[in-house]
DNA sequence: CGTATTCCATTTACATGGAATACGGTGCAGTAAT
């Protein structure tokens, strides 16, 4: 066959992993196409292999910078020379060079951000894109709506590009969430390969706790006595930090917390000692896992409860990537929901902010015309965040000047900022049902995602019944190697790249 | 909502309790460029 030659010739595997060579022979047959494939099924070679076969550029949206250094230099490795990542680490200088020569490059990287300046688009409508992937796709529907607006344009910028092919390429994706990515990237035809989120080797199991104090002393004995390594999450970077400080004072040593907080320097040195077993476990926020591709994790603790269980599966989903055996393990005290109910509450403006700003705005003479001009007093004013700034101004912008009607506009966005809430607390009480439910956890999981449970699995979960001893540490066990690791001189390469 | 921190009054102690307040996640990004 055509596609396992150049599979062996370019890429040096003798053949396709599950999905792969289906999604591969969609975009050839130059259908659209929409691919949830399960982590670790090497969904960027679902464009790659394409690359080779399609006249042009492939530009390929991604949702970190880190992430695309990374793919960036394992084509470089693999000895494509044909790659960019258009992003801020460029200068002005590579920035002017690049572009005055993108169609030197077979495979462009960029993030949406930088999708939305008109200048670059503008570039781009002159090369001749082959292939427009969506890489993490789920971020449309996790992120577009508040966190990261410009993944909602995507479908604006596909059309200024005159609507190239596409794949979408994901990991979690319930029918929603892949209605949204069909609509916001204005798909009209396109195939859709959905494979199973289901990941037998996980075992998953939920702990109820009574106190703050047993859920430490819960934690404490689990990763003092499961085998590694693990990855525990939390929604608090501060509190990652103490369990990293309270885990070390009772014998783990080899942990270090991981969260948005730090420069990049640490995230990147944390991440490569875990990866190298240097570190045995990682205490993190959500910040931790994107692109993190190590195949021995055993287990994932979740000290508190994410916002929805598509990021439960995602975080989850970072352990046993290697088949064997491995255990997912959520620490619950009733009422820990409140933590995330109040996250998605201080994401978007209250009631009390939108009325001071249109409020602010009615007074001001020359209103809506120069909304920069008074940003920062207003921000100040209405104690806003970003994203809360954000979703106002371009609600404002979106207005037209000439019939302004306040008091109308102000109760629009209201209605929307609330209708946003909703699905984000419909989301929470979601996942807190699953917590408490005494149903199956894997089925459930699995309904969630539209799919039925088919098959009886060992140590399922801790409704279905399991064997805890299988999690522990064996007796005896060999030291993980450590690896002449200099981490000084891997930092230093990283940077003068 | 729950936890940790700060503030303040007490009846004069350098400490303590209770009230008020702050905090809680995810990331990209030209100051022109066609």
């Amino acid at each position: 066959m055509e596609l396992e030659s150049l599979l062996k010739k370019h890429f040096n595997y003798h053949s396709f992993k599950h999905g792969q060579k289906e999604v591969i022979t969609s975009i050839l047959s130059g259908s659209h196409t929409m691919a949830m494939l399960p982590t670790g099924t090497g969904k960027s070679l679902c464009y790659q292999l394409p690359a080779y076969l399609l006249e042009g550029q492939v530009l390929i949206v991604s949702p970190l910078l880190s992430l695309m250094q990374d793919q960036v230099e394992q084509l470089i490795i693999r000895g494509e020379k044909r790659v960019v990542a258009l992003n801020s680490f460029l200068d002005k200088n590579e920035r002017t060079q690049i572009f005055s020569r993108l169609d030197q490059y077979k495979f462009i990287f960029i993030s949406p951000e930088m999708l939305s300046i008109d200048f670059v688009v503008h570039k781009l409508k002159q090369l001749n894109i082959a292939l427009f992937v969506v890489d993490e796709a789920h971020c449309i529907s996790q992120w577009g709506y508040d966190f990261r607006p410009d993944y909602m344009k995507l479908g604006t910028v596909r059309e200024k590009l005159g609507n190239p092919l596409t794949l979408a390429l994901t990991a979690t994706a319930t029918k929603e969430v892949v209605s949204d990515i069909i609509q916001s990237l204005n798909l009209e035809m396109w195939n859709e390969f959905i494979y199973s989120v289901d990941r037998p080797n996980i075992s998953i199991r939920v702990e109820s706790l009574e106190s703050v104090v047993d859920k430490q002393k819960k934690l404490i004995e689990l990763v003092s006595t499961l085998q590694g390594p693990g990855i525990i999450y939390f929604s608090s970077r501060r509190l990652a930090e103490e369990m990293v400080e309270l885990l070390r004072g009772s014998g783990v040593q080899k942990v270090m917390a991981y969260h948005g907080g730090l420069d990049q320097e640490s995230r990147i040195l944390i991440q490569q000692q875990f990866l190298n077993g240097q570190l045995d476990f990682i205490c993190a926020t959500s910040a931790f896992g994107m692109g993190i591709n190590k195949e021995n994790v055993r287990f994932v603790i979740h000290y508190h409860m994410p916002l929805q269980l598509e990021s439960y599966l995602q975080e989850i989903g970072r352990a046993g990537r290697d088949g064997k055996e491995s255990i997912a393990i959520l620490l619950y005290i009733a009422g820990d929901e409140q933590l995330p109910y109040q996250l998605a509450e201080s994401e978007l403006p209250n009631v009390k902010q939108i009325e001071l700003c249109f409020k602010w705005i009615l007074n001001c003479p020359d209103n809506l015309s120069n909304i920069a001009d008074f940003e920062a007093e207003l921000r100040i004013l209405a104690r806003l965040t970003d994203i809360q700034w954000r979703m106002i101004r371009d609600y404002l912008q979106s207005l037209n000047a000439n019939e302004l009607n306040l008091t109308k506009y102000m109760n629009e966005f209201k209605l929307f900022v609330e209708q946003r809430l909703n699905i984000k607390r419909d989301k929470i009480n979601e996942i807190t049902r699953w917590t408490n439910s005494i149903q199956c956890r894997r089925e459930k999981i699995l309904n969630y995602f539209d799919e039925q449970k088919k098959m009886d699995i060992r140590n399922c979960c801790d409704i279905c019944g399991m064997d805890m001893q299988s999690f522990y540490k064996k007796e005896n066990e060999a030291h993980s190697i450590d690896f002449q690791f200099h981490w000084k001189d891997y930092l230093q390469a990283m940077l003068t790249k």
